[in-house]
DNA sequence: CGATCGTCTGAATAATCATTCGGCATGTAT
DNA sequence: ATACATGCCGAATGATTATTCAGACGATCG
């Protein structure tokens, strides 16, 4: 009589806690078990399917929204997650991490090469993506570490995590961020470690990146960019960043010596990759948005819904064809 | 935002906690509130049906079992509840009363006028019927109380729970149910108060009793009855009991000194009443069973398991036609 | 035969969840 | 205006549930 998974004893549980609404104990009772016991069984039988919950879909994404932004920016794929007003940032990361995990992870084919980059949003989403390890993915770290002290955001972190989760190898892009000197930079470029990891780069097929601004940007806050360097690219007409590049309204790398000073992925690199998701959170990225789209820096999106309406309502007029239209 | 019972938070919130399977700490910080609330959300997620919780079916009766038992003996209903070996009686007991609950229940018509003997068995059924209170039954205490400590099984209280759950009032026997003295019982049968409770016992639709047998019976065990008195039960051929009546194999009422000083329903209007509903559990009432229902004592039977087969094997073979067949 | 796993168990304990409680806000009758 | 309900909230608390742990049992293998 121990050790028996029927089915049968397994409905009997089942149904005495859930529709007799009895307490582990008493069923433990009931059944001459341990309550240890009765909290096993019961779930074997939700894994079995003897119990099942369902719950009403609660819908995360505001196609409507959505579907107005493919439209109108031509984006393959646009995702914009609900979120009820007076969330703080934190609390849009966090849902548009959780909710954004699922269409990403769908627009991720198997044995896929993935450039990825580092940021908040992105390591909250990677963080939610489902840990089947099948999709024999290459992640691939798009751009240097920031500083030295390693934290939870960083590229090198969230790409081990995502090659862990759906499964694949991760290579690291064990070089610095940002190099004071152009010549050491490119010493560093030349190293056989460092242009392996490139060459993935621009054989990637999807890439996931976050957006910075000039006045909202990791370099900026870990002081990597000084107030010097932060006038002059604004004087070049910086708008965004991505993957420590610089770009201006049209979405053209700025020149400015900034450029020769980093590594990471280049812009062209980017613009050759076929499905380079943008992820963002926040209202405050509609410029640098408008840039990248402009410039065919990426090609999908998955945005909050107040970002998804700012860049709605400060693009120009939908009359206008959009710029690269797909039927 | 507070006070937002909108069923789309409450998807949110029911989506998070059991589809994604965070805490309901995290499901707070998730949705800003605290996670009593979030508690309190998911109850009421339930409560509207947004989350539901199905159970496969466990079929507590066996009605292969059941069908005999009609069958067999000519019952109006026959329940089997199933039990898994090497219980104790106290479990069995617990069994009947959970699950014959429902099929008792169903066995009531509202507005009924109920006789309802005391007993284990019956008191555990009893507090698993229904709360609602919507039937209107006149609940009729069929035996005197057996000693004065006032315990749980006491047909008065249980009289009066069944009232309360299904709805109704109750009428209580204020009466012992053993009286030394024939002309003290007449005395008190006489009363108003007894003599009303009496009329509605004969007037009763449904009456719910259990079986007790010589050897194992409240009497004999509270003392009420002494060897001598056992004896003399014995030698007039008692085999069972019921609401304080002993009866033999043929089920009618043992002619002993005991039978003048017993208050309680009467054979004869026992065997009026259309729905007699006897509660057993066990296996060692067999001989009273077939008695009672040889005697046209009791209409339908609950019963655990073990109790049915052992009905069934010990009844004469089936060939003969049943006694009181009923097609 | 032991030895060595692996699996299963319930007691103890850690983690989680439901309820109580007092405070605060709003509505309502006085 | 002022008292008095009523209802909702989250902190604290009490109750319930999940997990850890050490021991028991049985299968498998040398």
């Amino acid at each position: 009589m121990p050790n028996d998974y029927s089915d049968d004893r397994l409905r009997l549980v089942a149904r005495l806690y859930y529709v007799d609404g009895l307490g582990q104990n008493e069923v433990a009772k009931f059944a001459k078990v341990s309550q240890a016991k009765v909290s096993r069984l019961l779930a074997l039988a939700k894994e079995r399917g003897i119990v099942r919950i369902t719950v009403a879909d609660y819908e995360p994404r505001r196609r409507e929204l959505e579907d107005r932004l493919a439209a109108r920016f031509g984006l393959h794929t646009a995702v914009a997650i609900k979120a009820s007003e007076g969330l703080e940032s934190a609390d849009l990361r966090r849902s548009v991490g959780h909710f954004g995990a699922a269409p990403v992870d769908a627009l991720i084919p198997p044995r896929s090469v993935v450039a990825l980059a580092g940021g908040r949003t992105i390591h909250e989403l990677v963080h939610h993506l489902p840990a089947v390890r099948t999709k024999s993915l290459t992640v691939v770290q798009a751009m240097g570490s920031v500083d030295s002290s390693v934290n939870a955001f960083d590229a090198q972190e969230v790409g081990r995590t995502m090659a862990q989760r759906l499964g694949g190898s991760f290579l690291a892009l064990n070089a610095p961020a940002f190099i004071p000197e152009k010549r050491t930079r490119d010493a560093l470029l030349a190293l056989e470690q460092v242009r392996g990891v490139h060459e993935h780069l621009g054989r990637a097929g999807v890439a996931l990146v976050g957006l910075g601004t000039l006045s909202n940007s990791v370099f900026v806050e870990r002081g990597t960019i000084d107030a010097a360097m932060a006038r002059e690219l604004e004087r070049a007409g910086a708008v965004g960043e991505v993957c420590g590049r610089f770009f201006d309204a049209r979405g053209r790398e700025c020149a400015t010596p900034w450029r020769d000073r980093v590594i990471g992925i280049r812009l062209d690199q980017l613009r050759a990759i076929p499905q380079v998701i943008a992820l963002v959170s926040g209202s405050d990225r509609t410029a640098a948005l408008l840039a990248a789209i402009s410039g065919g820096l990426i090609k999908s999106l998955v945005i909050d819904e107040p970002g998804a309406a700012a860049l709605l309502a400060a693009a120009p007029a939908p009359k206008p064809a959009p710029k690269r239209p797909r039927p």
